[in-house]
DNA sequence: GTGTGTGCAAAAGGTTTGCAAGAAA
DNA sequence: TTTCTTGCAAACCTTTTGCACACAC
């Protein structure tokens, strides 16, 4: 199977869990975003078995260590995760909390004039708020 | 008392707790980013008394709704808050979680080709990951 | 007085931890 | 057989809730 040797290369043993993880997270044609209580229960629903929370919470972070996932910023209570790895940017839909991908060439090169910080800069990612007219204006 | 109008003028009754809060959060010559523990704390140690933690809960998402405070979108377990309000970016040091002030002057201006959305920005903010050049690496 | 705000403790929700049993090397 | 991983439950931490009391208007 062809996740064994990815998991290996990263120093991650190859346990039938994991690879059950990585089907649902990369046996797919699109990237997606996910809560890992999303991710259990689609484990559940697909594979027909249930994997630990703990396992869960433990797999994600040991991708996201690796790079094989991306941990994604946006105020609230929980983490959220993208299958997407590469340098992207995000619009959040205030109306239904949605969040959708918005590609590196939808957005004019992002020219930092001053890095105050002296450290090398690692991402640049833009996050675009948005909401119908008509709403958000308490 | 300056903010007692201010609080009214926004409908909101300015009770003691609030005062005190809009002190802490507003009487310093420069913004600053708070956790509501951190705020807690603050509140105990420079007034001497303790604000009850749900109505500091209350008071920060009050304050939130009418615009005197921002959420900030890092990748936590917990809610960040800024005292600035104008729209701006930030640094992430990945190697302190300090979190640092970006001028909107300071990045070139951000065009976003084609919204896909289809509805109306709010707002557009840079998160920009930085960390010294021999660490993050794993 | 009426409606809001406060404070406390309890509950909720997401995440982490400790440890024994199991699987990979 | 040694080390890493899993699973469960308990612990933890932040945030929310319910309710009685207090305060602002």
């Amino acid at each position: 199977m062809k996740y064994i040797e990815k998991l290996r290369n990263s120093g991650l043993r190859p346990t039938k869990q994991r690879l059950q993880i990585c089907e649902v997270l990369f046996d797919t044609e699109k990237t997606f975003h996910f809560t890992i209580n999303d991710l259990a229960n689609k484990i559940q629903k697909q594979l027909k078995n249930k994997i630990s929370l703990a396992t869960v919470y433990n797999t994600v972070h040991a991708f996201r260590d690796k790079g094989y996932l991306k941990e994604i910023s946006i105020n609230s209570d929980k983490s959220y995760f993208d299958t997407n790895t590469t340098q992207h940017h995000h619009f959040f839909d205030e109306d239904t909390n949605e969040l959708i991908d918005c590609d590196k060439e939808n957005v004019e090169p992002l020219k930092i004039k001053k890095n105050i910080t002296n450290k090398k800069i690692l991402s640049t990612e833009l996050l675009i708020r948005v909401a119908s007219d008509n709403q958000n204006q308490d």
